[in-house]
DNA sequence: CCTTGACCTCGAGTGCGCTCCAGGTTTTAC
DNA sequence: GTAAAACCTGGAGCGCACTCGAGGTCAAGG
């Protein structure tokens, strides 16, 4: 990891310490979902509390949030502090559609399963 | 539903009961997923069986198998019968995949809630 | 210095899973 | 018999989330 000022790391490091590409990074940038200090070259350097912002988004997304509303939500909290009933509510709603998605593949998955023991059954004979 | 030959069901009726629309029977179609019976004219019919197949592509789907790998298991169970030690195998790998996708839904989610606790938090001041 | 690698932006390309259109044929209902 | 609805095929288009290329700037090591 490269040498630079006071805790701040450089586009590479972050991608390195947060598993998402160096593209990546740039891209949700690009989509407002991450904002980031430059320095005067134009070079980004991002804080511990921006990995833990990414780590978020990380998280979001592999639960299947869509950009669209990862942009809502880093809208929400870039503005003040007066909204985080809103963010709390957006949160609730994604964890209840998640919960839902886990039900439905554990559905599925039963089905699968089944499908399983008719091949199995089927081998005796 | 309209009213065919013995047991047999026109595209639209397969749609509507298996809830995948029209469209998407006949890009499975294309794709290798799916054969049909033709009746003269060309038109597709689908029997009870047909039916309980695109359930189960269904059911892959939506478990996250990618159609290349529908593929794959839809041409083994076209061939006969000497292969289901393999199908096994197949839908067995893809049992484990998806365990592991609903492990690590679960993992994040237990993240985002860790989210939702600390907004609560914040709100207490 | 100067070279080498990391960084920048902008726009284009990719892979996936559909979804839709055009232009034509067939079936169904009246 | 005819009009409307459903069907066919082949190929194009779309939305998403990246991923990459080109062409240029910047920075660290020798």
């Amino acid at each position: 990891m490269s040498q630079l000022s006071a805790c701040k790391l450089s586009v590479r490091d972050a991608a390195d310490q947060t598993g998402v590409s160096v593209y990546t990074l740039h891209y949700y940038e690009r989509e407002g979902l991450l904002r980031t200090v430059r320095t005067q070259s134009g070079h980004r350097r991002y804080a511990e509390s921006d990995l833990g912002w990414i780590r978020i988004l990380t998280c979001l997304r592999q639960t299947g949030m869509p950009i669209r509303k990862m942009r809502e939500f880093a809208e929400l909290v870039r503005q003040d502090q007066s909204n985080i009933p809103e963010r709390i509510r957006m949160l609730e709603a994604h964890r209840a559609d998640v919960l839902d998605h886990i039900a439905e593949l554990g559905r599925n998955l039963k089905h699968v399963e089944g499908k399983i023991r008719h091949y199995r059954q089927a081998l005796d004979d």
